[in-house]
RNA sequence: GGGCCUAUAGCUCAGUUUCGGUUAGAGCGCACGCCUGAUAAGCGUGAGGUCGAAGGUUCAAGUCCAUCUAGGCCCA
């Protein structure tokens, strides 16, 4: 038997079927960092519509985890596509420098007691690095950005920038001097932010004080429990406390306006407690008593009553906070020392001028409170209760042993201690206009979400937050550089003038420049009656205002320039609604009047098989670079833009699995198709698409559909779409039909034939269609494609942007008119192929045939079908993969079907069709006609398929 | 405890934007078979869900309503 494989036309590409992900992606990305890709980019696209993704600076501390890698990738992703969409399309990636956990890195390494310039000297130092680090696990990703021109938001001219912005809304007026309880340590002799506290157990006296109606509201108790007079004698409302300290700062009672009070008959005079809480308070009263009126909270509002050792009545405030799970449902209420307390306070409208807070800095009362002044009041806490006691108004006393804030430094006990901040207010009016609270509220419904939830979640946040306290006590932050009056604590009159000469000075040297000025030097005279602020800006400060100094300052290229949002897209996690999302929100209404994003996109977090999130305790963590390193970024990547990200993103050993086998499909796809225009050059074997067979056009026009669909999906953000049509394509229209019917004529009609270079043209469309496609999600395996296509001249009108797939934008398909009626007739054929299917399995599960070419189909077709049939001729047995069938015409559905039978020809011995021409040319007796005209004739002729 | 979100075959997702309607779909995986001219590939056939749970509204619910469970983010 004769060797007919050398007369085929067979596949061949160096294009291998493994991708050797975790090998060759280190060379892509120091090859696109070698050769400036995003630059180059950058430098083509000038003049294109703009797309700008402001990145979200993540926090510089430690090495890149998976969050970290969902987040730049996505941006990636968008970026990549908006740049194949034919936009110009920037990516300046930031970072997050200053605050708190640098700061603990320092003192971890250094000891507690550096001075405030060597802690910042250390770290901008240690910040450098971790910018360092980070970054090279960001390029690994693939993600393709301007690295060498990061913003940092320690920069100079970022610091600078900052105090601008913060002149730029005092000067607008939203920046104010208040008070509010921040946690407080006595032995730092300082606040202390909620990361700095831990909680252990502490043995702490836990008490029931009453506090007695004032006689003077005697009456109007009685009216409130429905009841004409007081019982006579004593009349107590019962609080609960294990910080007996705060009695003497008590200035109000909290009762919650839902519950019913109870007003209780004891031996020891009435007490009033929640009714719910009668029994659990007698006993531990240990006193008997029957309930002999009720009234709701509300009714006891504004009721006084007497402080239990102090001339001091103090008023009830209703507050929905009180519970009763604990306690006697009545709450003291020291709004110096509680954070609810003083909400509650103020909410009430109360001045916060009048909030009264005794205790020092260091944990001893001032002189001239009464009874207790000079004592610490860790120590007075036992002679207070001795206070209580000896008024008759202490109900009980007990020890108990809780969980309570530590300092984690000193790990001694902590207090909230109201002090005075710097806040930008909510509600505050400007002339004639708006509040903040209205204009963000009008910028969340500016602005568009991806997905659509979180507008909602970002105005119930905004509707409910209280103002924003952006001082902070700290050494490794940019300075609130304000001076103020050391008698009134009132601003320097000139402090816009005055801020600006610093941020001069800090664009210069940096945040050190206003810790070491001397106060003269900027105020002369002046210096002497005021204090420098030590206190630094809230570090989200620092990213909320990174779209006012980076965008229009540092890196002017990376904005939009038509005077509205400097970005078309903020994109982070969900819990940025409450971080930068809102930060930056409050600072572009401040600034501008309006959001600094048209848009912001949200993704959840990473979690486990289960659901269950990520934790080195559970040890279900996944890192990113172990998947590079065994799987592949592309993996990676290929996993993150198959999920839905709106919500939570599982990955796990068996799903990564299912993306390496997606992987390998869509590889092998296009490894198939560069294969087989091996020979194809895209210019001189071009066919109008007109002269293309029927199936070839349909091939395009299925191609077309799926560019458009991808495209659209790119533009709303939703790549698992584009997966699983690119995967669909693959499996469905590309290996399970086109190009199974495909490889008989690419394989055996004659190289250079119409019908050979017909189905080239298209196979070179959907290769130059793929590889776009496949890009931003894919860019290492894209580009690798790319690589082949440019090396063997495949890229024919494309070939001025040989380096990088990311220099061209979407394939331009042709079009054609008869797109649908392609479409439809297409889908009736290959419905009618599959019933072959089936028949022929049938037939091959009884031992009648092994391949389908074995076999003869007869079918029998009605309507529109029929007609579809019949136009393909003697091409329909190509479409069937058999080697002979006989259409037949019936009238109804019912009479529609497929018969097979195995054939009675003899085989091929170079095209294995069975046919009865085989032989019919003595010269060669293994051959059918077909492939003896092929091979020596004028070669066939094929118009369909 | 509150706000927002998620819960469809083993896995990843669809399920017709504003208010429900025939046997709930796809790809992957799996099983079985074929091919050996995409071969550490390719093709075919097939078996898998009653839609987190138990209720309600309705002639009719995966699709609406309240509840519960599990999980996530943010607060308290």
């Amino acid at each position: 038997m004769a060797d007919y494989r050398s007369t085929l036309n067979l596949p061949d590409t160096p294009f291998p079927m493994r991708g050797d992900l975790p090998k060759r992606e280190p060379g892509w990305v120091k090859q696109w960092q070698d050769s400036k890709l995003y630059q180059r980019i950058r430098k083509q696209s000038a003049g294109r519509p703009q797309f700008v993704l402001h990145d979200g600076p993540p926090y510089a501390n430690g090495d890149i985890h998976l969050g970290h890698a969902v987040n730049k990738i996505l941006k990636d992703i968008i970026v990549r596509s908006m740049t194949l969409h034919g936009f110009d399309a920037s990516f300046i990636p930031g970072w997050d420098c200053h605050g708190l956990p640098i700061e603990h890195q320092i003192e971890k390494a250094h000891g507690k007691s550096l001075p405030p310039a060597e802690v910042r000297k250390l770290a901008r130092a240690y910040a450098a690095e971790q910018v360092e680090l980070q970054k090279k696990g960001f390029v690994r990703l693939g993600v393709l950005a301007d690295w060498d021109r990061p913003y940092r938001t320690m920069d100079f001219q970022n610091e600078a920038g900052e105090i601008r912005a913060l002149k730029e809304m005092v000067t607008k007026g939203w920046v104010y001097r208040g008070l509010k309880p921040v946690n407080w340590c006595f032995d730092c002799g300082s606040a202390l932010a909620e990361a700095e506290v831990e909680y252990q157990d502490k043995g702490s006296p836990a008490v029931d004080v009453g506090f007695q109606i004032a006689d003077a509201c005697r009456q109007m108790l009685a009216d409130a429990f429905g009841l004409d007079a007081l019982p006579a004698g004593k009349v107590q409302a019962v609080i609960w406390t294990t910080t007996p300290w705060t009695i003497p700062a008590n200035q109000a009672l909290n009762v919650n306006g839902e519950h019913t009070y109870a007003l209780v008959r004891t031996a020891n005079g009435h007490v009033i407690v929640a009714r719910d809480l009668v029994d659990s308070c007698l006993a531990r009263f240990k006193l008997e008593g029957d309930v002999i009126a009720t009234a709701q909270g509300t009714a006891l509002a504004d009721l006084l009553f007497q402080h239990p050792f102090y001339v001091r009545d103090v008023p009830v405030l209703v507050a929905s906070y009180v519970g009763l799970d604990a306690g006697t449902g009545i709450v003291h209420c020291a709004p110096a020392y509680g954070v609810e307390d003083f909400q509650t306070w103020t909410a009430h409208g109360l001045a916060t001028e009048e909030v009264f807070g005794p205790v020092q800095a260091n944990g001893v009362y001032i002189d001239a409170l009464p009874l207790f002044g000079g004592m610490h009041i860790w120590k007075a806490n036992p002679v207070i209760i001795d206070t209580i006691a000896k008024a008759g108004a202490l109900l009980s006393h007990e020890k108990i042993t809780h969980s309570y804030m530590h300092c984690w430094r000193h790990k001694t006990p902590v207090i909230y201690r109201a002090t005075a901040q710097f806040f930008v207010g909510m509600d505050i009016r400007q002339p004639e206009s708006y509040t903040l609270r209205e204009c963000a509220a009008a910028a969340v419904e500016a602005t568009a979400f991806y997905p659509e939830w979180g507008k909602e979640r970002l105005a119930a946040m905004i509707a409910k937050r209280p103002d924003w306290c952006i001082s902070r006590q700290r050494n490794w932050g940019v300075p609130i550089p304000f001076f103020l009056h050391k008698e009134t604590g009132q601003m320097h009159p000139d402090t816009p003038d005055l801020m600006e000469q610093v941020a001069l000075r800090v664009e210069r040297e940096g945040v050190d420049a206003w810790f070491n000025l001397d106060p003269a030097e900027l105020l002369g005279d002046d210096a002497a009656h005021y204090d420098k602020l030590t206190d630094t800006l809230d570090v989200w400060f620092d990213s909320g205002t990174t779209h006012w100094h980076v965008l229009r300052g540092s890196h002017q290229d990376g904005r939009r320039g038509d005077g509205g949002p400097v970005a078309d897209l903020y994109l982070e996690g969900s819990d940025q609604h409450r971080g930068w999302f809102q930060s930056s929100l409050l600072t572009g209404c401040a600034l501008d009047g309006h959001a600094p994003y048209r848009a912001l996109l949200t993704h959840g977090f990473t979690v486990d098989a289960n659901g269950h999130k990520m934790s080195k305790s559970a040890g279900n963590g996944i890192e990113p670079q172990e998947v590079g390193n065994k799987l592949g970024i592309e993996i990676l990547r290929l996993w993150l833009a198959s999920a839905d990200y709106s919500g939570e993103l599982s990955i796990s050993k068996e799903i990564l699995d299912r993306v390496v086998e997606t992987y390998r499909r869509l590889r092998n796809t296009v490894r198939f198709l560069l294969a087989n225009i091996a020979d194809y050059d895209p210019v001189a074997h071009k066919l109008p698409v007109a002269k293309w067979l029927t199936i070839d056009r349909y091939a395009l026009a299925l191609t077309r559909d799926l560019q458009e669909r991808v495209g659209n999906d790119y533009l709303a953000f939703e790549f698992h779409k584009i997966v699983q049509a690119l995967q669909h394509f693959a499996s469905e229209d590309l290996g399970g039909f086109y190009l199974d019917i495909l490889k008989d004529r690419l394989y055996t009609t004659a190289p250079g034939s119409l019908a050979r270079r017909s189905a080239q043209g298209a196979l070179w469309h959907i290769t130059q269609t793929l590889v776009r496609l496949m890009a931003p999600i894919m860019p290492f395996t894209a580009e690798e494609i790319w690589t082949v296509l440019a090396e063997a001249g495949k890229n024919g009108p494309y070939a001025a942007n040989l380096d990088s797939v990311m220099l061209t934008t979407w394939n331009a398909l042709p079009m054609q008119a008869d797109e649908a009626a392609l479409m439809e007739s297409w889908g009736r054929i290959r419905a009618l192929r599959a019933q072959s299917a089936r028949v022929l399995e049938t037939l091959r599960a009884e031992g009648g045939i092994g391949s389908s070419l074995q076999a003869d189909v007869e079918v029998r077709a009605a309507g529109a079908t029929f007609d579809d049939l019949a136009a393909l001729g003697d091409d329909l047995r190509f479409v069937l993969i058999t080697s002979g069938a006989t259409l037949i015409k019936v009238e109804s559905d019912a009479e529609q079907g497929v018969s097979a039978a195995a054939s009675a020809q003899v085989k091929c011995g170079r095209c294995w069709h069975y046919r009865a021409d085989v032989g019919s040319n003595p010269e060669h007796p293994e051959l059918c006609g077909r492939c003896d005209s092929n091979l020596h004739g004028e070669g066939e002729m094929r118009s369909h398929a």
